[in-house]
DNA sequence: ATATTTGTTAACCATATGGTTAAACTAAAT
DNA sequence: ATTTAGTTTAACCATATGGTTAACAAATAT
């Protein structure tokens, strides 16, 4: 019996469409543009994917458990809340400017289909909020932060690094800078992010 | 000579159009979807618009002149920072909660076509960041506010109001929270959020 | 060696889709 | 009443698109 190559042309096939959905998103992307990005039949990959929708999802999910860990970082750590906010934010600024892409392409295709969170919430890995939550109360009560909600503060986290690359074009032009210009914005937020939440929340 | 009644038949092309490209995107939507949903024939849309393209800028531009004013109201409002700072909080998750489309929308069909916002820049009304620039150097100056960048604190701004509209998914599975949870944190942000960005900058 | 399974391609198919056309309809102007 | 110009519709068209098929090549098992 012949054993499959799947290390190949599947892989292959996966890195292209991940190009082409990244850009496209779920609609706009055309499977012979994947197979032309891949410099194959078009056959191939219904051959290895069966159809649009696995192709996507199989990128979707990559793409997500990329993200994941990233702000498991963030939620299971055993440092002290501000020591994870300064990691965090430092690592997560680090960690997208080399995939700018992902958030963009996963909030956008969440938007699109909600129900797909509710697939990736039963697996094991999904960030989970509680223990942070915790961790921000006992501070709290230590008289170490003010007084505010884990969950307001986790968004506040998630916005504030997230957000600029999800609305790049858009703060390019109302900051009315260039790629230079933004890049050097982005590299700034490093620090000035993380001093900005914890010059927030510090008693 | 039979007059044109474009208030009619144009504007309920508008408002379907709107509804279809908000939620399914330029490459999602389709014609026909739009013109059932204005119960009208396929080819009235492209006796009042010409093509998809048109039409998907007409709805977009709608969209965009809606937000526009709502960014100004923080940029060349003459009250202190602080009071602009919550006077936007509150007036804008309001506003957003009503269409909660908007910066999604925006936000998605500029990442597919950044070029689209360069046509917008030339526009009268949109958004210029200097004169608030320049109110923030003026506080930093006089010891009201710490040290921070006019353009960080506008992009902190825009961030922690947006960002939570335009994650709603992502944040509804994180926060493990239904749809009921979520209104109530966003109306809780009305004021969390101007409260977490004054704690922040204020000396 | 040869049968068998796996990998790959070109050609093809059904349908969806944006867009067009020509004719019918409506209502005001003459 | 008839002309005139805008409005609306059904039918149509060319092309794009996701997906399939059948034949062929390559690798592996017997």
């Amino acid at each position: 019996m012949a054993q499959k190559k799947d290390t190949n042309t599947e892989h292959i096939i996966l890195k292209a469409a991940k190009r082409v959905f990244q850009n496209k998103g779920m609609d706009g992307a055309r499977m012979q543009e994947i197979a032309d990005e891949a410099k194959i039949n078009k056959a191939m990959l219904h051959y290895y994917y069966r159809s649009k929708q696995l192709l996507f999802e199989a990128v979707f999910n990559n793409a997500f458990m990329l993200l994941a860990p990233q702000l498991n970082a963030i939620l299971n750590d055993e440092s002290s809340v501000e020591e994870k906010i300064r990691n965090f934010t430092t690592n997560y600024i680090s960690f997208i400017s080399k995939h700018p892409y992902l958030p963009t392409f996963i909030i956008q295709e969440l938007n699109r289909n909600p129900d797909f969170v509710l697939k990736m919430k039963d697996k094991k890995g999904f960030p989970n909020i509680e223990k942070f939550k915790k961790e921000i109360n006992v501070e709290i009560q230590k008289g170490i932060l003010k007084p505010i909600k884990g969950e307001q503060l986790f968004i506040n986290i998630m916005a504030l690094n997230i957000f600029p690359f999800v609305a790049a074009p858009l703060i390019k032009a109302f900051v009315n800078i260039d790629d230079k210009g933004y890049k050097q914005l982005v590299e700034d937020r490093k620090t000035e992010v993380a001093d900005f939440i914890i010059n927030s929340i510090k008693a």
